[in-house]
DNA sequence: TTAATGACGACTATTATAGTCGTCTATATT
DNA sequence: AATATAGACGACTATAATAGTCGTCATTAA
């Protein structure tokens, strides 16, 4: 469903999320605390930088650190930035890429619809969800103390 | 999004709905017709015979028909023969198979919620869709005759 | 000046997909 | 029975994507 590129982001951004009041993470923390390889967690976290999501400094007390709000990153630009656009069929006019296949395109493909309805649930879920419900979700359970 | 395998069982599926009146289709024609090649087809065909969906018939005068209505053909049925059960991970429990990943699927991890959601969203969609709503979709749109 | 730390291009290994080939088996027709 | 037709089926290949590695360079704080 995801590359681990995809999956991996979404662990860290979750982690630099929880952490993002403790100044810059190291490339080497995340890789250990997640369990990610740490020369592949550096090409991920990198593009998650050119994509504006992220703000490093390089040196002694470098590291990594969330630059927007995670209720301003949204999961689909995550997925769509390591997965490529959805790939949606070029008879489905949207600005993706990746066409559905050879087939001269005719009106009456009767694939078109499972590939429309099919891209709308899937962007409709990706689009709705930010990192701060991921981190919300992956927060120590509060306990109601009874009484 | 989907393999070549699916698309093409989908496309050969609806041309055989479409067909069901006029006895058995060979596999040749069908090549033809969807501009699918024609060994990887006769894979594909056979498959959804073992599937259930298709009855086969050798030697003068064969070829292949389907065996159920279009109605009781699910379009997730397709897409899990050829594609495998959607990649949930095993935390999302539920009798996929691969696993998301090595993780000691922690309770808490964040990944949880964008697969599960994605996973409803997903199998929703096409668990709902059957073949009689792709073979209507492809039908030679109804000219209404203005008085 | 030096140790720490990110940047970045090139490389490799493994796997999945898409498709092909050759041969065998079943069936209808004559 | 003979023959042409048509599906069954295992083995094979080529290409591409994924997942990950390696080596070296650039920047910064102390
Ligand atoms: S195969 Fe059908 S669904 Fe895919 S691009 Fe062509 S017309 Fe569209
Ligand atoms: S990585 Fe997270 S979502 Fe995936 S299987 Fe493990 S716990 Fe579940």
């Amino acid at each position: 469903m995801f590359s681990m590129k995809t999956k991996y982001a979404i662990k860290a951004l979750i982690r630099l999320a929880h952490k993002r009041h403790n100044g810059p993470v190291l490339i080497a923390d995340l890789s250990v605390e997640e369990g990610i390889p740490k020369k592949f967690l550096e090409n991920i976290l990198l593009s998650l930088k050119n994509e504006g999501m992220l703000a490093s400094r390089k040196g002694k007390g470098g590291g990594y650190a969330l630059l927007r709000r995670p209720e301003d990153i949204r999961i689909a630009q995550v997925v769509q930035l390591f997965d490529g656009p959805l790939a949606v069929p070029s008879c489905v006019k949207m600005s993706m890429v990746r066409s559905c296949n050879a087939c001269g395109e005719s009106p009456q493909c009767g694939l078109r619809l499972v590939m429309a309805e099919l891209k709308e649930s899937i962007s409709g879920c990706l689009d709705r969800l930010t990192l701060l419900d991921l981190v919300l979700e992956s927060e120590e359970p509060v306990f109601d103390p009874v009484i």
